[in-house]
DNA sequence: TTCACCCTCACCCGAAACAGTGATTCATGC
DNA sequence: GCATGAATCACTGTTTCGGGTGAGGGTGAA
């Protein structure tokens, strides 16, 4: 028996879905809240298997009610659920805990689906969430142009906090030769410091 | 009807996975390849919906066999299959295109229903790799200290690429007070220079 | 009311980074 | 065989960073 518990501020979201999962058999309503605070209210006494939550609500935003439920207890698996499609969103839910995401236009199916895949443990984005979550993973990737070994090398050891004299040590060059490649580096990449060069480099995976 | 293609170097896993979808009505098994180039040569003539993919390969990894695919073939969709339960390996997958991920030992169930889910276009991670997953986000999350409004403010225009001078201009405070919280950025993330201060920040998702 | 902490500003100084320019060697491919 | 680019080294500046130290006002909590 899953126990399942819904936050969300749109009562007919509420509605809709407890109507749906009503004459499952292995689905048990455990209650329903309208903001992050009843919601942390109820789960004081009382707990749940699964809770469906809204990533826009009014007040704390859904993605801080999902760090703070997943750091109290963590065994609740939470599903967000959304009327967008918003790839960002979807990837900071998941980076806060939530172990699945579907659109609040789901069909009955999925959404029993996804319940049971995320009650079991597993990752479950529904069809829609899954593409724009991959769409942004994609699209966040610059055209970047290519970097030789050596620069690559010495880019990492930059983002480790040695400076160009440590380098040139660390690797048996010439300072002055590190300090090329560190000039190259800025230059292909197009950025004016080490801060931003360490910055594209993280986001981009170069490291 | 899913047309389903392996990649693994192991017979065995092959064979098991072949019989386990063998009576599988929407299920068409498209062909095998023992490793990457064999599995790209296949493509070029063929095609699949979905390609089992094992991530540890002689030769080339499964992560970068991901990559390339994906960007040759967005259309077809592919499940990470391993042995092994690394949270890091699962999350590169993931980052370079895949859509799921399952254990080879796997029930023929869960097997069936990653297929399904991830060509549907969801994204489905079974229960252990899904919190293998999880866990390792977490777990790369270090203890950080408290950090001021103002201190995140220096450390977000830093990690732009703006230096102190700029930055006192641009928020109105002298270039004085501006190194002073750069230094306070410093000590207390225990850092020693801009390089692995924004390093830490990107990393630890601080900006 | 202390105490702690944030925010602000200030100065000194050495080290590191950044800009610009130019050079040689070596391998690779056209 | 010649162009291209990587990799190496060199020198000269100017700017920025980072370490150390100190000080004054404000706020909020014990």
């Amino acid at each position: 028996m899953i126990r399942v518990f819904i936050v969300d501020d749109h009562p007919v979201v509420i509605e809709g879905i407890h109507s749906l999962l009503q004459n499952e058999k292995d689905i048990e309503w455990a209650g329903q809240a309208m903001n992050a605070q009843s919601c942390l209210g109820y789960l004081v006494n009382n707990t749940a298997d699964v809770v469906l939550m809204d990533i826009s609500m009014p007040g704390m935003e859904g993605v801080e009610l999902c760090a703070i439920m997943k750091e109290k207890y963590p065994g609740i698996m939470i599903l967000g659920l959304s009327t967008f499609n918003q790839g960002l969103y979807i990837k900071k839910m998941m980076e806060n805990g939530a172990s699945g995401y579907i659109l609040k236009n789901s069909s009955r199916e999925e959404l029993i689906e996804a319940i049971h895949a995320v009650h079991s443990g597993a990752i479950y984005f529904s069809g829609e969430t899954g593409q724009a979550l991959q769409e942004y993973q994609k699209s966040s990737r610059a055209e970047l142009p290519v970097l030789s070994s050596r620069e690559k090398e010495i880019l990492g050891l930059i983002a480790e906090g040695y400076t160009n004299p440590q380098i040139a040590e660390k690797i048996f060059l010439s300072s002055f030769t590190v300090d090329s490649h560190r000039k190259n580096l800025l230059a292909k990449l197009n950025v004016k410091n080490t801060a931003s060069l360490i910055r594209l480099a993280v986001e981009q995976k170069l490291i």
